[in-house]
RNA sequence: GGGCGCGUAGCUCAGUGGUACGAGCGCUUGACUCACAUUCAAGAGGUCGCAGGUUCGAUCCCUGCCGUGCCCA
């Protein structure tokens, strides 16, 4: 076959789709139930279903489809389960977005037709971001396909909700929650977001029912005053002491109401005294229950004041903010105003300032479900890689609220719930029920809200495996194996997945979870469309390919920290691919007359031995860092491995016996060249599919594809105990170019070599190898000579580990300049063996430090002081030639 | 206020109780050498934040401090 035609470029485009195609018509993606096998199971963290990949996703799903590969071709069934999320509060914004164009509200359609529209935008964009995976060559098992609003998760939904309010962790009640105006929803605790900003506090006089004077409350939001029932005070505070159980007339209102003690109260900050707003601020209303406050709603679910307000109803929040501030101060009643900085809760989706609010919500009771999900962390059966991150999921589920899970929403999991309109009972039930259970009434009004989209979510892990029913699937491939997430989401997913799986599989969900960090941009920014700094990582594939991408994604990776991703790190990955290429292409053109085999041992040469051995150790520690969740380091090893060794001395190497007259050799060189090249492409593959599938192919090979070829692993035999002799070669290769390179020889003309070797080992080494010399250090012929012989006059030389290299150099050599350079490594050595003498004269270290420390010490002495002697000779010699 | 991360070559980051082996980019010098100029060769450049402690030995372990970023309250 002739190679030469193939182009010196690496083309991604065609070869990717190519061969993903490939793998899905071969099934390769599919996973197969094995009993006599431990399986291996990642759920995919589900993308919104409306959504497009961006480089998060690319990071996290290159990261499982990493894990997923090499355990696939480590024999393992594999299953990557994905899935799409209906993202509620995020998909409505959109579709709302789209009927605003149109001068629609949802309001307009009502909910039938509105979910209508949202079941239409599914459809038309629901496929972007399967498709997208897939051209990152995500090994998604695509037969198991999820939705969390299709069928049978709904399913599930239900089930787990009937069931925790069966159980009583479930609730319907008036709580204080976060309220949106925006997206007029309530949100969870952890959706309002909290921002430090500069605000004002006003000072505001509430004048005492019987005349005698006023008490001064400090307040950000003036607007709530119209809602106070209390004013409270600390009961340790001198101050206020006397006025406990008076009552004071809310200004502009005129509402009498009394002042309480609480401990709740911070004597230091404001005034010392605060007003009671149980309806508007999660503080009061806790206050308000215990004081048996009334509760006076002020504003609307569009953060409008309300007929609660009086005159100001139909305001704004903040328009009846400015009209109060005016008032109080016009009647006197506004003793001043200042500054203050401090932290305000925004809306997760929208940045809109969250407004608390007391309103009738479903909540999960979170302490009875936190406790198992806290123990199995601790107990190490769910662990946290890094580590670092278990103390902060703990710390969280420690001190967790009940968790608001009704939305406001339509699109989304409706709650089971109904309420009979003739008795007021409220059914939840699994199936939706025809008649009230207490009055038979047939009235029944389903209550209109959808769950939080993370309650499905938190489901995930078994409701994709066909729970409730008990499916083989679930039995076989639950509990998953490892999550790979980001660290963003440890609230919102993970701890809400793991407490679930516990209450309802009595099992963790994964053993680990591998946290990844946030991809930022060049600058060590967020990426923003508002910064318009993101990259887009289809632009990356399009330009660069799939493999390039995710190596880049990859390189410098390490768990649970950010990663900055640019446009030229891109092009690093891109010209690895390329050398991969490249590296190939040049065996394969020199395959001819190949006989595939192993290499023969006792036919190996040093060069040789020493790339096996290396392949050896390679294998090992790219195998132990994928199993550590290591993608960065495992990339860096395989990466070094392939280019430095691989590409810039083996193959440099190889050329000697390839292009020699030993057939013998050749036969020999191409089958370690071959087998090298093929297990270093099993390596990376798992990093880089797509090319490594194409080279793969047009390599011999056995098998229908690199993705289902076995994983490479440490062969004993390939343990040669001189491997290591390759670094005195290297050594004097680099050697030599250096002097070439410093005495500007030519690269063209070759030079003439002595060699003086001081003991008969290194001698053979070199003798045997000289080839090696010769070829990369272009020396045309060497000299060998004895210990006893003069070195060459006119000449530079380089001191290796027991042999000293000259290259005379008929004249030209600068004697000043050789002198100036034999100095300086002459000190450099002196520096060494003082530093080795300083360990080897300490008692300490030589009573307590292991033997084979001491021992390299000393060899490394013996090494440092046979090299300074001959430089020192050099010298000498040297000098009495100037 | 509590918790956590980071501070190593000009830049971006790896890394480990035993001389910092670092890598990429950048920089200097040379080469279109028959796989690759998306390349090759050579080179300059670091008190591994500061101060203590543990240890025979610390950049890596402990304590404090400084700078910086994040999470939670």
């Amino acid at each position: 076959m002739d190679f030469t035609n193939i182009p010196s470029v690496y083309d991604p485009k065609n070869v990717e789709d190519k061969w993903y195609r490939f793998w899905e018509e071969q099934n390769f993606f599919r996973a197969e139930i094995d009993p006599e096998k431990e399986p291996f199971t990642i759920v995919i963290p589900p993308p919104n279903v409306t959504g497009h990949l961006h480089i998060g996703h690319a990071l996290n799903n290159t990261i499982q489809d990493i894990l997923i590969r090499y355990k696939r071709m480590q024999g393992y069934p594999t299953l990557w389960l994905p899935g799409t999320d209906h993202a509620g509060i995020a998909t409505e914004a959109k579709v709302k977005e789209q009927l605003a164009e149109e001068g629609l509200s949802k309001y307009d359609l009502g909910r039938e037709k509105f979910l209508e529209r949202v079941w239409a935008w599914k459809e038309k964009y629901g496929d972007t971001i399967v498709n997208q995976l897939k051209k990152l060559g995500a090994s998604c098992d695509w037969s198991r396909f999820r939705f969390t609003l299709d069928e049978g998760l709904s399913r599930a939904v239900r089930e787990v909700f009937v069931r925790l309010y069966e159980k009583g962790l479930i609730y319907r009640g008036d709580y204080i929650v976060n309220w949106c105006p925006t997206c007029k929803t309530t949100l969870s605790d952890i959706e309002v977001e909290h921002e430090e900003r500069n605000d004002k506090i006003y000072h505001v006089r509430y004048p005492f029912s019987d005349g005698s004077g006023h008490i001064t409350v400090a307040t950000t939001r003036p607007e709530t005053i119209l809602g106070d029932t209390a004013v409270a005070v600390n009961p340790e505070d001198e101050r206020y002491r006397a006025h406990i159980g008076k009552t004071v007339v809310l200004p502009l209102v005129g509402r009498e109401i009394p002042i309480i003690a609480d401990d709740y109260v911070d004597m230091e900050f404001g005034t010392g005294a605060v007003k009671v707003t149980p309806a508007h601020d999660p503080n009061d209303f806790e206050m308000g229950l215990r004081h048996g406050l009334p509760v006076i709603k002020v504003m609307d679910e569009e953060g409008r004041m309300n007929e609660n307000a009086g005159k100001f109803k139909g305001l704004d929040r903040y328009e009846c903010r400015k009209a109060l501030i005016r008032e109080l101060g016009e009647k006197g009643y506004m003793e001043k105003i200042e500054d203050l900085t401090h932290s305000v809760g925004q809306c997760y989706r929208c940045d809109t300032v969250v407004e608390p609010m007391v309103s009738k919500q479903w909540f999960v009771r979170m302490k009875p479900l936190a406790e198992p999900a806290i123990d199995v962390v601790k107990q190490g059966r769910v662990k946290f890689v890094p580590e670092r991150f278990t103390k902060i999921y703990i710390n969280w589920l420690e001190n967790i609220h009940d968790w608001c899970i009704s939305r406001q929403l339509w699109w989304g999991h409706r709650i089971p719930a109904w309420y009979c309109q003739d008795c007021g009972e409220t059914i939840v039930s699994r199936e939706t029920p025809v008649k009230c259970s207490k009055c038979g009434g047939s009235s029944l009004e389903q209550d209109p809200d959808v769950l939080d989209t993370w309650f499905s979510s938190a489901l995930w892990p078994f409701s994709t495996l066909g729970w409730p029913d008990d499916t083989q699937d679930l039995r076989y491939f639950y509990p998953t194996s490892v999550l790979v997430t980001g660290y963003d989401i440890i609230f919102f997913w993970v701890a809400r997945m793991i407490f679930m799986a516990m209450e309802f599989m009595k099992e963790e969900p994964f053993r680990y979870v591998a946290i990844t960090g946030l991809v930022r941009d060049a600058l060590g920014r967020k990426m923003s469309k508002s910064l318009g700094n993101g990259i887009d990582p289809l632009e990356v594939i399009e330009k660069y390919g799939a493999d390039t991408l995710r190596f880049a994604l990859c390189t410098g990776n390490t768990p649970g920290n950010d990663i900055r991703f640019s446009w030229e790190k891109a092009e690093h990955s891109r010209n690895f691919a390329n050398k991969i290429w490249n590296a190939s292409r040049f065996v394969m053109m020199n395959l001819e007359g190949f006989e595939p085999g192993e290499p023969e041992l006792e036919k190996l040469s040093l060069k040789d031995r020493w790339i096996l051995s290396r392949l050896n150790d390679v294998t090992s520690e790219v195998t132990e860092f994928l199993d550590k969740f290591e993608v960065g380091i495992a990339a860096q090893k395989v990466y070094d491995f392939f280019w430095s060794e691989f590409c810039d001395w083996y193959i440099e190497m190889a050329k000697i016996d390839l292009y020699g007259d030993d057939k013998n050799a050749k036969k020999k060189t191409q089958r370690v060249l071959y087998t090298v090249l093929e297990r270093v492409l099993r390596l990376l593959h798992p990093l880089m599919p797509f090319v490594t599938e194409e080279i793969w192919q047009h390599l011999p090979h056995e098998g229908r594809s690199i993705m289902v070829s076995a994983w490479p692993e440490f062969r004993p035999e390939w343990k040669f105990e001189d491997a290591g002799d390759m670094e005195i070669l290297m050594d004097a290769v680099r050697g030599i170019r250096n002097i070439r390179a410093e005495m500007n020889v030519p690269p063209a003309k070759k030079a003439r070599a002595v060699v003086r070797a001081g003991d008969s080992g290194t001698l053979k080494l070199l003798r045997q190898n000289i080839d090696i010399i010769h070829t990369l250090a272009r020396v045309s012929e060497t000299d060998f000579i004895s210990e006893e012989d003069p070195a060459p006059g006119k000449a530079m030389s380089c001191v290796i580990r027991g042999a000293e290299i000259f290259i005379p150099m008929e004249g030209l050599v600068d004697l000043d300049a050789e002198i100036a350079r034999l100095q300086k490594e002459k000190a450099s050595l002196e520096k060494e063996i003082s530093t080795v003498r300083k360990k080897l004269t300490n008692h300490g270290f030589l009573s307590k430090a292991p033997r084979e420390v001491v021992e390299k010490e000393r060899q490394k002495e013996r090494d440092y002081i046979e090299m300074l002697k001959r430089v020192e000779e050099r010298l000498k010699a040297l000098t009495e030639l100037g």
